[in-house]
This record gives C-alpha cells, structure tokens and sequence, in this order.
DNA sequence: CTGAAAGCGCTTACAG
DNA sequence: CTGAAAGCGCTTACAG
C-alpha cells in the first residue's frame, strides 16, 4: 500500500525504492532494481501522488484556463492536450473560465494552490490576471492568441497567412465581392489576412461585419449580410462556429451557398465535414499545438518567444469546389 | 506563505489557523478567528493542497473518464460537471479514455493514485473495469447509462421515455413510416422507445439502422436509407450528431428535410439549433444531472440507485413543425 | 550502492 | 478555547 511496504517486502530502504521509481537521483544496483520492482509488481502499488507533490512542490498536473469547453475548436483543444499531458505522464486540470460569479484570476490562483506543474491558457486574459500568473511564478502557454503574451510562452498559428490563403482560394474562384466575419473584440490577424488578399489581389474590400464567435455570432452576420443591398459574392468567416451558423440562417432563408454566396471558415473543426455544404476551412495543427505547449512546459530552458505554426486548407463544397467524397 | 506564517503572523499556533480555515473540528474564539482571517488576508495566503490531500487522504478532486470530449453531447456534460464540482469547491480531472494504447484501467489506477474523492464515469466500462473501480474503493457515479451499474451510484435519462415521446410526435405529423437510427453497441432503450411507440399507435416497424454514434454514423445510417426501396417518411436519431451525420447526406443528395423524410434526434446539444434544419431533439437535462451526479459523490449515506430525469421535446423544423425563430 | 533521517505543509487526536 | 506534537507518504541531501 505504501513506499514502506514495498521497501520491507523488497528488503531495502524507501530509499531505494523512491530511486527505482523514479530512475533516480541514486543509482541501484541491477539485482536491487529488480526485487524492487518485483515487489512493486506483487503487491500492486502505486505511488500516492499527493505526497509526491508536496515533497516535490509541484504535482504531476497541467492546470487548463479555457473560456468555454463546450465550443467545438476548444473541446477538440482540449482532447489533444489530454493527450499530449497523458503522454508526458501527466494529468489535466480543466477549468472554465466562464463563470461570471468568479473572477478568473481567483481560478487562476485555485489552480495554482493545487501545486501545479504548468498553467495552459487557452483564453484571452486581462493584464491583471496575467500578473496574478507571473506573480505565482507558474510556468504558462498561452495558446491560440495572436502574437507574443507579455513573456510568457505562446503557441499559435499564423492567422493572418490562413486567412490569406482562405481568400485567395476565393479569389482563385473568381469571386470579386468577398466579406469577412470576425470578431471585433480585438483586432484580428484573420481580418489582416483578408485585407492583404484583397489587396494584394487589386480587389475592394468586401463588406466587414464584426460579430461574437460562436454559432449565434455566424447567424447574426450572415442575416446582417442579406440584409445588405446585394449579397457578397463569398465570405471568409473567422471561425467554423462562425461558418456553420451562416450556413444555418442561409439556409433557412432559402439563399443557396455556394451558388449565391461562398463560404470559407477557419479553424478545421470536425463538424465543418459535416454540414451541407461541407466548409472549406484552414485547418489548424491541434495535436502539433498541444505537443509543443507540454514540451513548452516541460523545458525550463525553452525560450519566450512566440511560436506560429502554420494551418493547411481543407477545400471542400462550400467554396465551390466540385464534391469530393470522403 | 504556509500555516506557520500565518499562525505567527496571527500569534496562534498552525492548529488554530486550521480550525478557521476549515470551520472545524474544533471552535475558535471569535475574536481569534478574526485575527486568523486578517492575517490570511494580508498575506495573501493559499493552503497547499498536496499537503492537504496527504493529511486527509483525499484531494478535493473529481476525476472525470469520458469516452472523448469533442463529442459535443460529452463537451457539454464535461462543462456542466466542471460548474457543478466547481460549485462544490473541488475540481475535475478530465481523462479521455479513446487513446487505444493505454487500458483504461491504467487510467483509473491513475487517478486513484491522485487521491481523488470521486470518480465520474461517463463512458461505457467493462466489467473488469468496474471492477478495478470497486477494488480501489473510489466512491463512483455512472452518467448516461442505461440503468443500475453494478452498485455504483448512476445518474441518466429515461431514454425510453424520451424517445417515445420523440416518436409519437413524428406519429402526431401523420408519419406512418418511421425509422429509427442508433447504436447497436447495446440495447438500446430509445430504440425501445421508438419500438413502443409505434406498437401502440398500431404502427408497423420503419426500418431499423445499427450505425455508430457519431456523425459519420449519421451520415452512413443516412445513405443506407436513401439506398432503400423507398425512403421512410421520418426517421428517429438516437443522437443529435447521429441526426447532424444525416442531414449532411440528405443535403448532399438532394433529399429534402422535413419535406422529404423529417428527422428527430436526441440529447439537446447547442450544434442542434443551428443547422439547417434545426433539430426536433429530446433535450436532456445537463446541469441537473451534473448536479446530483456531484451530489452522490459528495453525500456518503446516499443510496445506490439509478436516477433517471425526464428529458423534453423541444420542437423545432426537422419534424416538420413550422419555423418559429429563435 | 544503500540506509537513517529530516522535511514538505497540512490535519487532528490528545492535553491542558 | 488553544497548543505541542504525531502522522500522512513521499524525496533527497547526508553518511557510510
């Protein structure tokens, strides 16, 4: 049950059996090593890992800050990241963030007096509550943000090139009236994306709606958008989310996509194949994401800067690309 | 920065300061536990949980095994049980148990061996498995199930009920012909709901699809229908993404929703309101069954029964109801 | 290569 | 009502 009866059942001391375990700071002998773990074996046990962590001041546990994890692109976060912590041999914490009773900085220090290892923030934090982060000395990621995170770790994509690419796949269609869905909450390297397309393709800018992520937010826009006194002849929305609500409300007011308008979303989520029309989308790298935010935490050496990975687009109907099936 | 600091600060010993903080085991005198509560106040002070765990033999934790947690029905059951262990003051350890190369009874010796209070089971074990839980001793509640789990504490859905109740909605439009689509991992008590259905409205049998939860299981059931001699008038999902998965393969074949075959489905997630068309889905009460799923865990006397809540129709156009916005 | 022992920061019987 | 002290199960300098 505990590291002493397994060191009386081994013949040695806790000692030796912690080195065994833990593949050091000592060296034991071959023979040792394997009563040891013969003992381990027998009796079945397992370390207790609160008394590890407070030995050690740091418990095996990656503590996650996501603002909602119901939303598809940060449950599928999610999932790689519990899969990237478990391959570190390491356990996720995860906490909302959105519970407007308690304030995030709180959460942040909740966190924090459960002893662990490494904070994931895949949410955008005030000023405030990124000094409550440093002021606990955590080590953190942020993920998903665009640039640079005071100085902590960061891990993104390139935004502004996905979005590029995204739009000139729809200028490559020959769409000339070509609108984007974004958020306005901060400036967003997508709606940089888009303007350097356009622009670059010698083409005006398309309208511009500025609307919440999430389903309603590609719902609103996409009315807002028919509203206007000629349909855009596609869009670039900021997120599948974004994408798939447009979808809905044209569907539902019989405006045809892509036929009369051409939608091309961000992010790569499943369920952007699973809609009709399935969404073109500028896929992000999830699993490659979360690998390099462990190892990001894992490695106290590593360096500050910001790393931008790149998204890969997933052509599919919605832009107007022939059917492929699969 | 521990006890002691603040029992110095405060001029009483650790065990005081312990008293206040955890309103017990013993009384403090109200002005002592003032002064207690000033010194942890002005220095900021945050007990180490791992010390905590150690002493009491049990972390303030939840752990949490799901199948996969991109599943938008498991996203949000993940979220709510995030809001309700976090309501009780604990926190949730998320564990995906889709990763193929590690038994899942590894996982659940795992997060035994963090010396969580509790474990929630949202995911289908085997009997081994159960076993494991019971052999660890974890107090344990099943989520989603069909019914009783061994003798551990379980919280569901009537999903007979509910999808009768689905059924005979689809019946109330005049369908004749109704499908059903769901698992055939296990029985599956929607398929009996359905089955009842139609049995007492003197309906005969639609056509019967064993497909895999999930879109693509969806979209598949979806084909084999259109593959049919003739194409059921309306046909019941056993899940919302099941029902998604077939909109998709209707949209891409032309075949019209609810014109030519309506569809219900089942579970009530958000993705559900905005496709096109919006999903009819039973809707399962998700913060109430996380509610007393923390509650189980937390009351040692409750007893060992299974809980089913009452899901509730919520009627949009899939059916073949009229649009009504919002 | 191995062991006796201190220490991590809590909780809680046991005295007073 | 308050305090001194043992104990939870680990880790790891320190001796040998």
């Amino acid at each position: 049950m505990t590291r002493a009866d397994v060191a009386r059942y081994a013949g040695v001391s806790t000692a030796v059996v912690s080195y065994v375990l833990n593949g050091g700071p000592k060296n034991v002998a071959p023979l040792t090593r394997e009563r040891v773990l013969d003992a381990v074996r027998v009796l079945g046990y397992r370390p207790n890992a609160a008394a590890r962590a407070l030995s050690m001041g740091s418990a095996d546990m990656f503590g996650l800050l996501v603002h909602d994890n119901r939303s598809p692109f940060f449950a599928e976060l999610c999932h790689a990241l519990d899969q990237a912590t478990a391959d570190a041999g390491r356990s996720l914490l995860i906490v909302n963030s959105d519970r407007t009773q308690v304030p995030t900085a709180d959460q942040i220090r909740d966190l924090a007096s459960r002893q662990i290892a490494g904070l994931i923030i895949a949410d955008v934090l005030t000023s405030g509550e990124q000094s409550v982060v440093h002021s606990l000395g955590i080590p953190a990621v942020v993920m998903g943000q665009f640039g640079e995170t005071d100085d902590l770790h960061s891990v993104g994509v390139d935004f502004a090139r996905g979005a590029r690419e995204a739009c000139e796949h729809l200028i490559g269609h020959g769409y000339r009236d070509i609108a984007f869905a974004g958020s306005a909450a901060r400036y967003d390297e997508r709606e940089r994306g888009w303007r350097e397309a356009l622009s670059a393709a010698r083409l005006p800018l398309g309208p511009l709606l500025h609307t919440p992520f999430g389903y309603q937010g590609g719902y609103d826009a996409a009315v807002e958008l028919m509203r206007l006194p000629s349909l855009p002849r596609a869009v670039l929305a900021a997120s599948d989310q974004i994408g798939i609500g447009m979808l809905a409300a044209f569907g539902e007011r019989g405006v045809r996509v892509p036929d009369d308008i051409a939608v091309v979303s961000f992010d790569g989520t499943i369920a952007a194949d699973f809609v009709w029309p399935r969404l073109t989308t500028a896929v992000q790298p999830l699993e490659q994401m979360a690998e390099v935010a462990v190892q990001l935490l894992t490695d106290p050496t590593a360096s500050r800067h910001h790393r931008a990975l790149f998204t890969h687009l997933r052509v599919r109907e919605s832009c107007g690309c022939a059917a492929q099936h699969g």
